[in-house]
RNA sequence: GGAGGCUUAGCUCAGCUGGUUAGAGCGCUCGCCUCACACGCGAGAGGUCGAUGGUUCAAGUCCAUUAGUCUCCACCA
């Protein structure tokens, strides 16, 4: 047994516990046909990442869960793993090269991609080493990376399935453009951002006639791309003009006038320009009316060759130079300022560009049906539900998902062109020809696939998928996700949708989804606001299991937290006061077990039967992932009923001359001790680790020890409310002292009337120590004469203190009088349920019980203050 | 425009399927260095659970309306 310091110290401790659960492969999932599994895939950070307190947020939910099952008997398997996240590192790279005065075009593909992976090598290991110091148990050897070879088939694979499917198509349609990362990005990756904007009014001159159709538009420069002009068909005002045309000015072309019901009568003029190149609703009115497509901004956001003479310009440089020519030709009816949302890159904030382009999507229609029912009919289930609406809500209105990015770093698309006869070869393995002409003049497209598309397969890329692993057939589909709910699109849905369509079978069953961390002032943490808090920093600070309970408890699936300091100092006390339990118990203890003693006295059968109830409601709880409410529950039985009742009940007897009491005590301390710490394991890991390391217990780990769980050899429903007797009278002593202000170093003999005095006498030897008893005294019945006592009334006993000197009789009667109120109130309200005859007839019977058992409590309260008042006038 | 969350003690938040006198942490007041712990111990003050209406024997908890607030989705140029 060692000594431990009077202060824990986590810093000395964790990285320690950490290499020692390392070196045990206490980590290891293990297929086991005798147990059944449970697995998590890790949603995979960032390679470019730095540990976050989002991170450490689920982080801390998924270690909680996994460790909690591998305690519990499960084949516990948690897969950790990295994204290679195109963009992101893709940029940090380059900013790389910036600095060296190059750009990736100067290194070319494949030095570049080289520059990358070096990159990865060097970095990427950065965000698994800080994982760590959270105490994540995940199974390292299995660690697994989006970008390595198995991850890369499984990606491979599904593309060339969907596109035999017909589910991937390449189509020369309306994107998001981000000129900064220069690529395409999907409609979820478009953030909108309301802006402060102009709406100006252009006169187009219609051909043939000195009328002019005004029109109203936010971005001026795409008029350049325009290609008609488009009213409604009811509109009375231009219904003489549709058929006709406008000439669109700057550009001198001819564009019609055409109908279409997309067109807001009631809006501006109720005319509206149509640029199908440059705006999705545009595109699709020039769909269906046949309208030629111009585009006019290259891939920096710069004019093209179709703008004429803007041609090189940015398209803010555009718009004024545009706006000034209209104005010059007396062009520009207006300017008006006008809110608008604005798209931007969710990865740079640049304002997106809608344009044509030929790019990969995936039909998301006929997959998205599925991914819905499973939801819908309970096969995974959302944990809260609440996100079922806004899931379905999505999944009802998808659009086709641009799946190509014109990147580098990423999935290289597996298909190839041929210049011979313009046919697409999709294949499996790179081919040599193309299937179609047999040429061999085939150029494989440059583009590479969203990050997202190998995240969605996550699940069972990890676990060896497309191979038929062993692993594979054990492990999947995994038990729970944990995610926020901020990744529920990009993320959660897709995995349903990829898992559903390769694996015909759900990803996962359950999806836990978490909130998002904010700084005290509930602001989101970000670089901009420099309000970010690094994990490390407070962990450093406060240890790691300080800052993961904090993070779990009072908290709520699906809620957002706000970080606060003081919870997690909050929390460092509380390991602080677990530690400083383990040494009381280990200076006390001259056994070297933890069996129970055969005879258990009154205040042990409380305590264990305590226990028991908590272990079971926490078994409960974490079955329903209700994390917060479990922790809440081992906190409070720790400090409360075990620190502040328990330990000081034993007091007695440990330093008392009975050696078989001591050795009593001694067993239930450490037993229960021993069993609460499991029940803490999985939220702080590494105190009750170091504390199991320490104690004279069998046992290698505690994190492999079994979870404790409800007992009925452990069950004293009599004996726990027999010993509450015991603790409303300590603390009806303890209160009535502080009223009077009696220091705890003035002791006085303590009498106790009561009609159960069996159970004082069992308790009897505590009153001195938690009740400042310096003799005790039960009988029966009260003292003939009050002269000189104080009296303290619960509803079992009366009790009697020879404090009189510091009361005055008036005082007494005033407060006695008071508390009598107070229970005859209390009184009255029970009596008014028991005596309404619905209340009787339709509530549950356990609920009348409860309520007749009361009332009798609050009369036998009122019988003794009652008792108490009558002497005192005496 | 559509959807959802939140509104409970001074602050930050719990409160599960409706049923004790609504809880915790921090803060506050009083008394304590009591032989595990002052990162502590004991005692206490503090809430008409946003508002209104309803369902029910019973509502912080369910339903409707409403106010404030945050978020997501859509995007009328």
């Amino acid at each position: 047994m060692r000594e431990l310091p009077k202060t824990y110290d986590p810093k000395v401790v964790e990285k320690k516990i950490y290499d020692m659960w390392m070196a045990g492969g206490y980590f290891k999932g293990v297929i086991d046909p005798e147990k059944k599994p449970f697995t998590i895939v890790i949603p995979p950070p960032n390679v470019t990442g730095q540990l976050h307190l989002g991170h450490a947020f689920d982080e801390t939910l998924q270690d909680i869960i996994i460790r909690t099952r591998r305690m519990q008997g499960y084949a516990a398997l948690w897969v950790p793993g990295t994204d290679h996240a195109g963009i992101a590192t893709q940029i940090k790279v380059e900013e790389q090269l910036r600095a060296e005065g190059k750009t990736r075009f100067d290194l070319g593909r494949e030095a570049f991609l080289e520059r990358v992976w070096q990159w990865k090598n060097q970095y990427g290991s950065r965000i698994i080493e800080q994982l760590k110091t959270l105490g994540s148990s995940c199974d390292w050897d299995r660690e697994r990376f989006t970008m390595d070879e198995g991850c890369s088939r499984a990606v491979r694979e599904v593309f060339v399935a969907l596109y035999e499917k017909g589910l991937i198509y390449k189509g020369n349609r309306i994107i998001n453009w981000c000129p900064t990362c220069t690529t395409a990005i999907s409609d979820a990756e478009v953030e909108h951002e309301e802006q402060e904007g102009g709406l100006w009014h252009l006169k187009y001159p219609v051909k043939d006639s000195d009328a002019f159709l005004v029109v109203a538009t936010t971005r001026p420069e795409t008029m350049l791309g325009d290609t008609g002009v488009a009213v409604h068909p009811e509109d009375k005002r231009y219904a003489h003009l549709v058929g006709q045309s406008v000439i669109l000015p700057l550009m001198e072309r001819e564009i019609p006038i055409i109908a279409d019901d997309y067109v807001d009568m009631e809006f501006g003029t109720g005319t509206v320009k149509m640029t199908p190149c440059h705006d999705p609703n545009d595109f699709l009115v020039g769909q269906r009316h046949g309208l030629e497509q111009i585009l006019v901004l290259d891939g920096d956001a710069r004019i093209n060759e179709n703008g004429g003479k803007y041609q090189g310009l940015d398209r803010l440089e555009a718009r004024k130079a545009v706006l000034a020519d209209l104005e010059a030709l007396g062009l520009l009816v207006k300017k008006e300022t006008h809110r608008r949302n604005v798209g931007t890159c969710y990865r740079c904030s640049t304002t997106v560009e809608p344009m044509t382009s030929p790019q990969w999507f995936v039909k998301m229609e006929p997959l998205a049906k599925e991914a819905l029912e499973v939801v819908e009919d309970g096969r995974i289930e959302f944990i809260p539900d609440r996100f079922i609406k806004i899931y379905r809500n999505w999944m009802e209105n998808t659009h086709d998902w641009c799946i190509s990015r014109q990147l580098w770093w990423g999935h290289q698309i597996p298909a190839w062109n041929c210049t011979v006869c313009d046919h697409i070869t999709v294949s499996r393995t790179d081919p040599m020809a193309c299937e179609q002409c047999g040429s061999d003049q085939i150029v494989r497209d440059a583009d590479v696939l969203d990050t997202w598309f190998s995240s969605a397969l996550w699940p069972f890329s990890t676990l060896g998928w497309p191979e038929e692993t062993p692993d594979l057939a054990y492990f999947y589909p995994t038990s729970v996700l944990v995610t926020a709910y901020d990744i529920l699109f990009f993320w959660v849905a897709r995995m349903i949708v990829a898992g559903m369509e390769q694996m015909g079978e759900v990803p996962f069953h359950k999806v836990l989804l978490h909130g998002l961390i904010r700084d005290a002032e509930g602001r989101k943490m970000s670089k901009s606001l420099g309000n970010g808090i690094d994990p490390l920093d407070v962990i450093e600070t406060y240890g790691a299991d300080a800052l993961r309970f904090n993070i779990v408890t009072g908290n709520s699936p699906g809620n957002d937290i706000r970080y606060h300091d003081e919870r997690c100092e909050a929390m460092r006390n509380f390991a602080n006061k677990i530690w400083n339990a383990a040494r009381f118990v280990m200076m006390n203890l001259t056994i070297t077990d933890n069996s129970l003693p055969e005879a258990l006295e009154l205040e042990d059968k409380w305590v264990l039967s305590q226990f028991n109830q908590v272990a079971k409601e926490v078994n409960e709880n974490l079955g329903k992932y209700e994390l917060g409410i479990a922790a809440g529950k081992i906190y409070d039985f720790i400090w409360d009923t075990y620190c502040d009742w328990y330990i000081e009940l034993t007091k007695p007897r440990l330093n008392g001359e009975d050696e078989a009491g001591k050795i009593g005590a001694q067993r239930v301390l450490l037993y229960v001790f021993t069993e609460v710490l499991k029940l803490l394991h999985p939220f702080m890991p590494f105190i009750t680790e170091e504390i199991w390391q320490a104690l004279p217990v069998e046992g290698e780990a505690i994190m492999i020890e079994s979870y404790p769980a409800w007992r009925a050899d452990l069950d004293f429903p009599v004996e726990e409310a027999r010993f509450e007797k015991i603790m409303a009278a300590v603390r009806a002593i303890r209160t009535r002292r502080s009223e009077m202000n009696v220091p705890p170093s003035k002791k006085s003999t303590v009498r106790i009337a009561t009609e159960d005095p069996e159970t004082f006498e069992a308790g009897q030897v505590y009153f001195g120590k938690l009740a400042y008893a310096s003799e005790l005294t039960i009988t029966a019945d009260a003292p003939d004469d009050l002269q000189g006592l104080v009296s303290v009334v619960t509803k079992d006993a009366r009790m009697f203190l020879p404090l009189a000197e510091l009361v005055d009789l008036a005082a007494e009667r005033v407060r006695i009088d008071k508390e009598m109120a107070k229970a005859q109130e209390n009184l009255d309200r029970i009596l008014k349920k028991l005596t309404n005859e619905n209340f009787l007839a339709k509530a549950k019977e356990s609920v009348v019980t409860a309520e007749q058992e009361k009332a009798d409590k609050a009369r036998a309260l009122i019988q003794n203050l009652e008792e108490s008042r009558r002497q005192l006038e005496e």
